[in-house]
Parts: structure tokens; sequence; C-alpha cells
DNA sequence: AAAATAGTTCAAGTTTTTTTGAACAAACTG
DNA sequence: CAGTTTGTTCAAAAAAACTTGAACTATTTT
């Protein structure tokens, strides 16, 4: 048949099919979420394999740079996705996916999502300076109004958020052996 | 404070301060939302008025183009973010900012979040196919295993809308005489 | 029907974000 | 300690996203 191929057995220097669809996948998923697509094909990567990688392997892997594989695995660390572990005997840092969604969720939402959350608070006490200082009846009326409104929103949000935490952990992996 | 202001006396020729605050506000949050950040500027502006504008008002007090200003709207509209209205006797449409929080978040999700999630459907149909052509035991093993993954965590992201729609529904506006 | 008014479209220009790679720092090795 | 390996930083290049404005369609007015 065919003198190469046929197995791939040369586990950390080519892609599956099947691995590449799944870093397209991630890799789209963190466009939608606002992150840099390198962020979701390390992760896409990482999230296929059994065994940690190193960082030379990850560029190798995805074809990327050194700066972006660091800022990648940084910027993945610090959203909880990915963790670093080392092989014993061997000097480089090695790196496996986060797989429990409810962590996901909750680093996303921890990192993202607060943050939001707080500044809003400090912009809403700006908006309600600015409209208590207006002269003008009618204004005021209606920039109170807006605020009253805003602050309704932001309570909701916050509400909302720990909901979100709650709802996704509730079954994490799929319970074992599970027909659909 | 501001040497001129007092009233402001001419409604369609500039900002407020506290409007200017917050026309800012939905900027960023149209941002974080990964929609351009005129967007934002038009909700923002709509969401401060009582009375509809006109397109060519809108392009004046936010000083962008004519071009913005029509996606910006056609999008909002589209996410049910702005309605349109007629004023009698004036050939041009204006418009107004939907103010129910359910009703925006709704639309987001719907614009946004429900067709990635068919998309994911799709996508996870492909990688089933190619996992399930690996030759290999152990690769396809591990194949699926990680499609069983992806397929809870689409599934768990499927039940979280419905609940999101429903906590934020749960009270609108400000408990307050509404009128409607 | 010509002129005026409203609004859309899209190629080109601008701005912002992301990626790259060379220079650097830190930690190990012989 | 000199050399090697591992990983970070950041200015510049590349890519992506957004905005603009002129040309265009459609509708209304005279």
């Amino acid at each position: 048949m065919n003198a190469f191929s046929v197995t791939n057995q040369s586990p950390s220097k080519a892609l599956d099919d099947w691995e590449n669809a799944v870093i397209d996948l991630f890799l789209n998923a963190a466009n939608s979420f606002g992150l840099p697509k390198s962020y979701g094909q390390i992760y896409g990567l990482l999230f296929c394999r059994d065994q940690p990688l190193a960082m030379d392997e990850i560029m190798e892997l995805l074809k990327i740079s050194k700066g972006s594989a660091s800022q990648g695995l940084r910027a993945l660390r610090q959203l909880g996705a990915v963790s670093s572990v080392f092989a014993p005997g061997d000097r480089r840092e090695r790196y496996i996916a986060e797989c429990r969604l409810r962590k996901l969720v909750g680093g996303f939402l921890r990192e993202q999502a607060d943050p939001h959350l707080e500044k809003g608070t400090a912009r809403l006490n700006q908006i309600e300076k600015l409209v208590n200082n207006l002269q003008d009846e009618g204004s005021r009326k209606r920039g109170v109004r807006r605020h009253e409104i805003l602050s309704g929103w932001h309570r909701q949000m916050s509400r909302l958020l720990p909901w979100v935490k709650m709802i996704v952990g509730k079954s994490d992996r799929l319970p074992q052996k599970n027909s659909e």
C-alpha cells in the first residue's frame, strides 16, 4: 500500500484529522468569547492529548511562534484552563488542559465577567453624580430614571452569575458509560 | 462646573455629560460582548432619550458616518435592541431603544448563542465521524472520550440558555409604575 | 419627470488586535 | 564558570475588525 502513513506511529509529529477538527472548534470558540484564536488552538491541542505537552512541542504541532505559545499558555493558566506539571527528569514545564466545564466557566467568569461588574459599579456611581448635578428638572428626572434602569440591570447581572456557575456545575463530566 | 450648559435648551445639538457617560458605558459593554463600539454608542444614545431619533440626528450627535449609523441601526434592530417608529408627517424613520433587559438578553442569545450551538452540533458530528474512522484502537478510544466530553459540554450549554432567559426575566424594569 | 430626501452598500482607509522573532533573563549542566 | 536549555518580553510586522464616504436604489415632492 503506502510506505508512510497508515497508522501515524510518530505521536508528537503531526496532528490527526480529528485533532485538527477539535482545535479548529476551540479556535472558533475562543473567537466568540473574545479571546485570541491562538489561545483556542493551544487549549484545543492540550484537550486532545492524554500526555502533557511542552511548549516547544505545542509550537511545532500548531506552527505558532514562541511568543504566542508563551503568552497563550500564561493566559490559559491564569484562566484556570491549563495547568502545568513537571515530568520527572525533564527540566521543561509541561501542560495539560482542564477538562471540567465547571472550572472553565468559573475561571472565565472570574477573570472576565467579575471585573466588568466591578467597573460597572464605578461607572454607575459616576453617572449618578452627573445626573444629580443637572439643573433642569425634566432632564434630571430623565437621567435619574435611566440610572435606575441601569442599576437594575447591574443587579440582575450580579445575581445571574452565581446561577450560571451552579447550573453548569450540575453534572460535570458525563456520567461515564451512558447512551444518549 | 461648565461654562456653557446651564440648561441645554437645544435638544438635538449636543450631549449632556451624563449622556456621554452612558454612551461610553455602552460602548465598553458592546466591546465586551464582541460587538462594534459604534453599536454601543448608538444604543446608548437612544437609551438616554425619551424621544425617538432619526438617523441623521444620531450621526450628528455621535459624529459617526452614514455607513456606521445605517449598519449599526440595522444590527441593533436585528438584535431587537432598537425599534423604529414613524413620526406623523415626517418621512424619516426614527429609532428608540428597547429598555427591557429580558428582551435584550433574549435577542442577544437568539442571534449570537443559538447559532453557535447549532454550528456546534454540526462540528461535533464531523468530529465523531473522523474519530470513528481511526484504525488504531488506542487513538480511537481517546478520540471517542474527547467527543463524549464535548457532547456533554454542548448539552450543558444548551440547558443553560433557557435558565439565563428565565432568571434575567424575573423582575425586569425596577418595580415601579410601569407604563406600556 | 426632475430634484430632493432617506437610506443602503461596499471598496478603500483607518484603527485595533494579534502574532512574530530577536534580545533578554533565569535556571540548569558539565 | 561558560555553555546550553527553557521561557519571557516587547517593538515591529501582519492580520483582523471597524469606519468612512461616494455611488447607488428607492421613495417623495414640486
